[in-house]
DNA sequence: CGCGTAACGGTTGAG
DNA sequence: GCCTCAACCGTTACG
């Protein structure tokens, strides 16, 4: 690719991060990398030091993570209860799913004279769309014009894959896309959205219980990146103050010892997680490894 | 000074 | 296999 070679060579599969060797130092001294999320290892450190109380702008100098970051990150927190970035990349699900325009076609075939708008109302008040979801009215136009007639020809395409979009399109709702993948934090507050571990994803036609892939490493990756974590304190004398989340403190009995004031710098969980071997990497995205996978305990 | 957020340049992945 | 597009990212700057 003619982005950056020498990145691709130490990325993997998902959009890890952490698994870059090349990032650029903001004005804080820290290191990131442009484009991609904050390891889960500093996001989970942001939410752990907002929830002990320290104000956003000393635990932005403290993990040397710009302000607005920081700021976002809670506020998705907050608002959420996940601290996962978002899915990256993809295109949105459409609208016109087989469904839709298989219940179109029978509307229009219950009643040739119905106005699209007419259609648009129904597939709202029937519940086949909400709100989030449904065609416009020149979306429908266009399907009457277009994909009707076909679909009679091919019998209806929407009974052959009823359940390629159904269990996604309820979840539609985008503007929450952070929600649908939420990496509750156990033991740091109450976040608002109590998710099980099911991790649905925001988008994309997948039929089974499973996290957006760079999701599923992000959360994943957290063994690493405390294992990681520790192992830069312990080599540099730093106190060890991340946690592992699947053996969270209480919200009010965090262990962090820290001195707010102490220059944290996760610079070390850059490096420390670079040294994952792709096989590692793999094999924890693939849950073949022995680890209790965090993602069920998030 | 602290915080929220728009703008920006970047990455990603489905179609 | 490449391209397009729209999603998301974190940083920066501004109010």
């Amino acid at each position: 690719m003619s982005r950056h070679p020498h990145i691709l060579e130490n990325r993997f599969t998902d959009g890890d991060a952490q698994c870059q060797q090349y990032g650029e130092v903001n004005q804080l001294g820290g290191v990131f990398v442009n484009g991609r999320p904050l390891p889960n290892a500093v996001r989970l450190r942001i939410v752990e030091l907002a929830q002990l109380g320290i104000r956003p702008c000393d635990i932005s100098r403290q993990l040397r993570v710009s302000h607005g970051c920081v700021s976002k990150i809670l506020a998705r927190y907050h608002e959420t209860g996940s601290i996962l970035p978002g899915a990256i990349g993809g295109s949105k699900p459409r609208v016109t799913t087989p469904k839709v325009v298989a219940y179109i076609k029978e509307l229009k075939q219950k009643d040739p004279g119905i106005f699209a708008w007419e259609i648009r109302d129904r597939l709202l008040s029937d519940g086949v769309c909400d709100k989030y979801n449904v065609p416009s009215v020149s979306s429908i136009s266009r399907i009457l014009r277009n994909k009707i007639g076909a679909l009679v020809h091919h019998h209806s395409g929407a009974s052959q894959h009823p359940h390629l979009y159904n269990s996604i399109y309820p979840t539609y709702p985008y503007a929450t896309a952070a929600g649908a993948v939420p990496a509750k934090l156990p033991g740091v507050g109450s976040p608002p959205s109590p998710v099980t571990h099911c991790i649905a994803p925001p988008r994309g036609p997948q039929t089974h219980c499973w996290p957006s892939s760079h999701s599923v490493s992000d959360i994943l990756a957290n063994a690493h990146h405390h294992a990681a974590a520790a192992a830069a304190a312990a080599a540099t004398g730093f106190r060890p103050t991340v946690q592992h989340p699947s053996v969270p403190s209480t919200a009010g009995q965090v262990t962090m010892a820290p001195d707010p004031t102490q220059n944290y710098n996760y610079y070390h969980m850059y490096l420390q997680s670079c040294n994952a071997t792709p096989a590692a990497s793999l094999a924890v995205m693939n849950g073949h490894h022995g680890l209790a996978s965090p993602a069920t305990n998030l």
